[in-house]
DNA sequence: CAACAGCGAAAAATCGATTTATCGATTATG
DNA sequence: CATAATCGATAAATCGATTTTTCGCTGTTG
């Protein structure tokens, strides 16, 4: 039975329509709640609907409309639990107001990132959440701009003309690492990043910088930054402590603007034998669930995710439903967990080399 | 200019069949690759096409079709490194055959699941990869055969009647395990998992068991299974440990059948003050990037993602091209890497209650 | 009592493509 | 030379809904 029924093709509004005995643009008005129907002839039509197992097709259906229930997220890529958490809350809030989410990954591509605009853009998707590989001025960006398109940029981004932006505040989370590593008594710091176009690197460095400079003005500050591969920054990193592994000026403290940096300290940190805080103290931009249960647990800085997303679809659906006046630029307050990777320096002699101070 | 292109409505077929001086059939033709049409009309539409920036409407062009060009994948969640690599490598390996991935988490409920795969089957979907949240007997499997969709089942299942599956062979990883515990001279092991109900949950526990008890037939096997939240491991796992603190009889190993379990673990060690693996050893099924930068560096199943996303695309597009025959179950061998979390018991002496050796 | 307003529902147009049927012109064949 | 076959292209039907227009009927009103 069940069987045959998966057999048969899919019951369409004219089966309805001739089930209910009535005509199709009934049945359409029912379906959508109009009121200028018989009460008696509803009835019949969701009797109809309810034995038939009828399903409006949505492609159908969306065909005359001009934006269909759908929001198009895109986002550098899926395996981080930062953006995996993203599109898990944008998901989620899609839902509740009615629309579905289709997610793409533009795999850190800005060509990708393009192709994948334009395939939603024949979607008819009603808006876009775009988290931009480098900055608010990609490509992406301008097909967005160039097509109409109602979107809002999230994350590597700080402020456009065009589009809303909702990121978190990098700039105050560096400033408040800042001022706790120079309040430990750490004097010189190397700060690691990856993507070196990202907007955001920009102002997590400029955030750190202007406050450590303020509040200790002999601090050194050394940056080893690279263009989104992990394999160069390795290198560099190790180049890095290789030439001070001698002279003893090495670093006290290293603080990584982006997830996969600090992964790659702790890994040249294993591969020396330095362990935090003692040797070194380590502090990363971006939390993980596993940074409260190794030993040391790291300092990092989180990231409003929940906040970033709901504010990206609040401000999203506001344009959607025709909000006109120009674009705003939104940040979002991070917290800064100083975990056990980060201490004093000089509390404990460096394993190696001479130390200064 | 651009801008005027950007308000004024979408080209459709017939604005670039009259652009060329021909019918809207003809534009079709072209477009489909027909070779029936005159060369000079073929250049003709082409042109237009380019010169209109003319697309295809994918509504419109879908919706005689049975089936669009689309791949669905629901995922139980899109926050860990598995499922998001899974994703990443779905979509890629969709893309390279010309279909879109649609991904969309089931949130680790059942209903949801069925939900989704209804909206899917709206969406005619060409296929859907499903990696349902406990196992292939779910309701999702059922709407799905109920409804004739193609499909495939990973990850948490083992053979099903109806579908393709593909799965990580856990029963063998863990016999791996087992061996490797077993001849480090650990007698007393401590399996701790999540989601009962998972069909690999069992294949892990049961692999582990087996292979163990042949090495070693007095060895002590406890375990603490709980279902799919992470709240309730902790407190059972609280208690374990608790009872057996005195007593001293307490495991000198542990593995975890899941990600969430090996967290939960390491955070017991660490309000415990034990260090692995001089206090207890440690292996948990499912690896992520910073298992391999802490120290120690944690002991891990390697799920052979890649290969179960190849593997399930590949069989899922033999069922799209027709393909009959009974389904079959693929098991992709795992990788164990036995790293500093895991260490021989008794070697350094247990930091707290009496050892029985 | 004729004209008209109001109501509910059916008929028809529409969205933008694909596919089938049809048609006219040219070429081949008896 | 008349008819058939072929070719290229157009007209029309189709997919499954929504939306606009039309229509028939009832009840009101001048």
């Amino acid at each position: 039975m069940a069987q045959q029924e998966a057999q048969q093709r899919r019951a369409s509004i004219h089966d309805v329509a001739s089930q209910a005995g009535v005509s199709a643009a009934t049945v359409s008005k029912v379906l959508a709640g109009v009121t200028t129907v018989k009460p008696e002839n509803a009835q019949r039509v969701l009797d109809a609907v309810e034995l038939l197992g009828y399903r409006v097709d949505p492609l159908a259906s969306d065909m005359r409309r001009a934006k269909r229930r759908i929001i198009g997220a895109i986002m550098p890529e899926f395996e981080s639990e930062f953006f995996g958490q993203m599109v898990s809350e944008l998901e989620g809030l899609a839902e509740q107001r009615g629309y579905t989410l289709v997610a793409a990954s533009s795999r850190e591509s800005e060509a990708r990132e393009k192709e994948i605009l334009a395939r939603m853009h024949d979607w008819r998707v009603a808006g876009v959440v775009l988290a931009p590989v480098r900055n608010e001025h990609g490509p992406a960006a301008g097909f967005m701009k160039a097509n109409g398109m109602t979107g809002v940029l999230i994350d590597r981004v700080l402020a456009d003309d065009a589009f809303d932006t909702v990121s978190a505040d990098s700039a105050a989370a560096s400033a408040e690492v800042a001022r706790a590593l120079v309040s430990q008594g750490h004097r010189h710091v190397l700060v690691v990043g990856l993507g070196q176009q990202a907007a955001t690197v920009r102002a997590r460095l400029d955030g750190f910088r202007k406050t450590a400079l303020e509040l200790a003005p002999d601090i050194r500050i050394d940056v080893v930054l690279c263009e989104s591969d992990v394999g160069p920054l390795r290198t560099l990193l190790r180049d890095y402590f290789s030439k001070r592994e001698d002279g003893g000026d090495r670093p006290t403290a290293v603080y990584s603007l982006f997830l996969k940096g600090t992964l790659v300290a702790l890994s040249e940190f294993r591969r020396r034998g330095w362990h935090c805080p003692n040797d070194i103290s380590l502090v990363g931009f971006d939390d993980a669930e596993w940074m409260q249960v190794t030993w040391p647990a790291i300092a990092a800085v989180v990231q409003p995710v929940r906040e970033i997303a709901a504010n990206a679809i609040e401000v999203l659906f506001r344009r959607i439903e025709g909000e006109r006046g120009p674009p705003r630029a939104r940040l979002e307050p991070c917290k800064v967990f100083m975990r056990e990777s980060v201490g004093s320096p000089g509390s404990v002699p460096h394993s190696g080399g001479g130390d200064r101070q």
